[in-house]
DNA sequence: GTTCGTTTTTACAAGATTTTTACAACCTGG
DNA sequence: CCAGGTTGTAAAAATCTTGTAAAAACGAAC
């Protein structure tokens, strides 16, 4: 069964790949990453993280899911930043890769590059 | 009859071979073998194991899985812990060697290496 | 720029789990 | 009964996971 696929990162409960290369993630940072992924383009709330995932109830106070997101960050290399993105005094969110759009040349070549 | 095979691994149940030497496996040994082999790719609990191997209720406070695993991991040699995953809190599973990928240089080399 | 609150990063420690070694008990065939 | 291999357990060592603390970096608002 499949939570999240895209042209890199392939998140399965058996299993998480990154350019078919397999993660290994502990339970909390698998549990991050499949709440985040299902849940693609949205902004989850820090204090829902943490209750779902964690049973903190709101008003606590803790650094974990912080260094959670890092460690799962960190795992999925290069792009961890643009997968798992931070909105400021909300929470987290899950984004797909942007697809990088091919350079097209304008013409005729009217433009400078470098002056 | 077979039960997997691979490049370097081959079980049967009348025997078990690598790299075309015959392994001498106990009882227990083969069956935890067998078991794991016969769900390649998938992650079997600790629970799953003892209660259909040993008989174990669930709950059972013991390492006598373990060692078993241990046993076999060395009489499968190099690649023991290869063949046989520890996945850390729920159980083993049993993977086929990862083939090596031919290394393909890029050409022209336009790359460094070191420096 | 300053300030205050938030997030990131690093390092550490506690607790749980697994590995490793050694030993004793148990078969089982001869 | 004996010898040799098999099986289970105990205990120490090693490893892994997880949460926290504290400093650094960052963001927003003034």
């Amino acid at each position: 069964m499949q939570i999240f696929h895209d042209e890199h990162l392939s998140i399965d409960w058996s299993a998480v790949r990154f350019d078919n290369v397999k993660l290994t993630l502990t339970r909390k940072e698998f549990e991050l990453l499949a709440m985040l992924s299902q849940n693609e383009g949205e902004t989850i709330p820090r204090a829902v993280l943490l209750e779902t995932i964690w049973g903190y109830c709101s008003g606590t106070r803790t650094r974990t899911l912080d260094v959670h997101v890092r460690r799962l960050r960190r795992k999925l290399g290069q792009y961890g930043e643009e997968y798992i993105q931070t909105i400021f005094g909300v929470g987290y969110r899950f984004a797909r890769l942007r697809a990088p759009r091919p350079l097209v040349m304008p013409s005729p070549a009217t433009y400078a590059i470098g002056a």
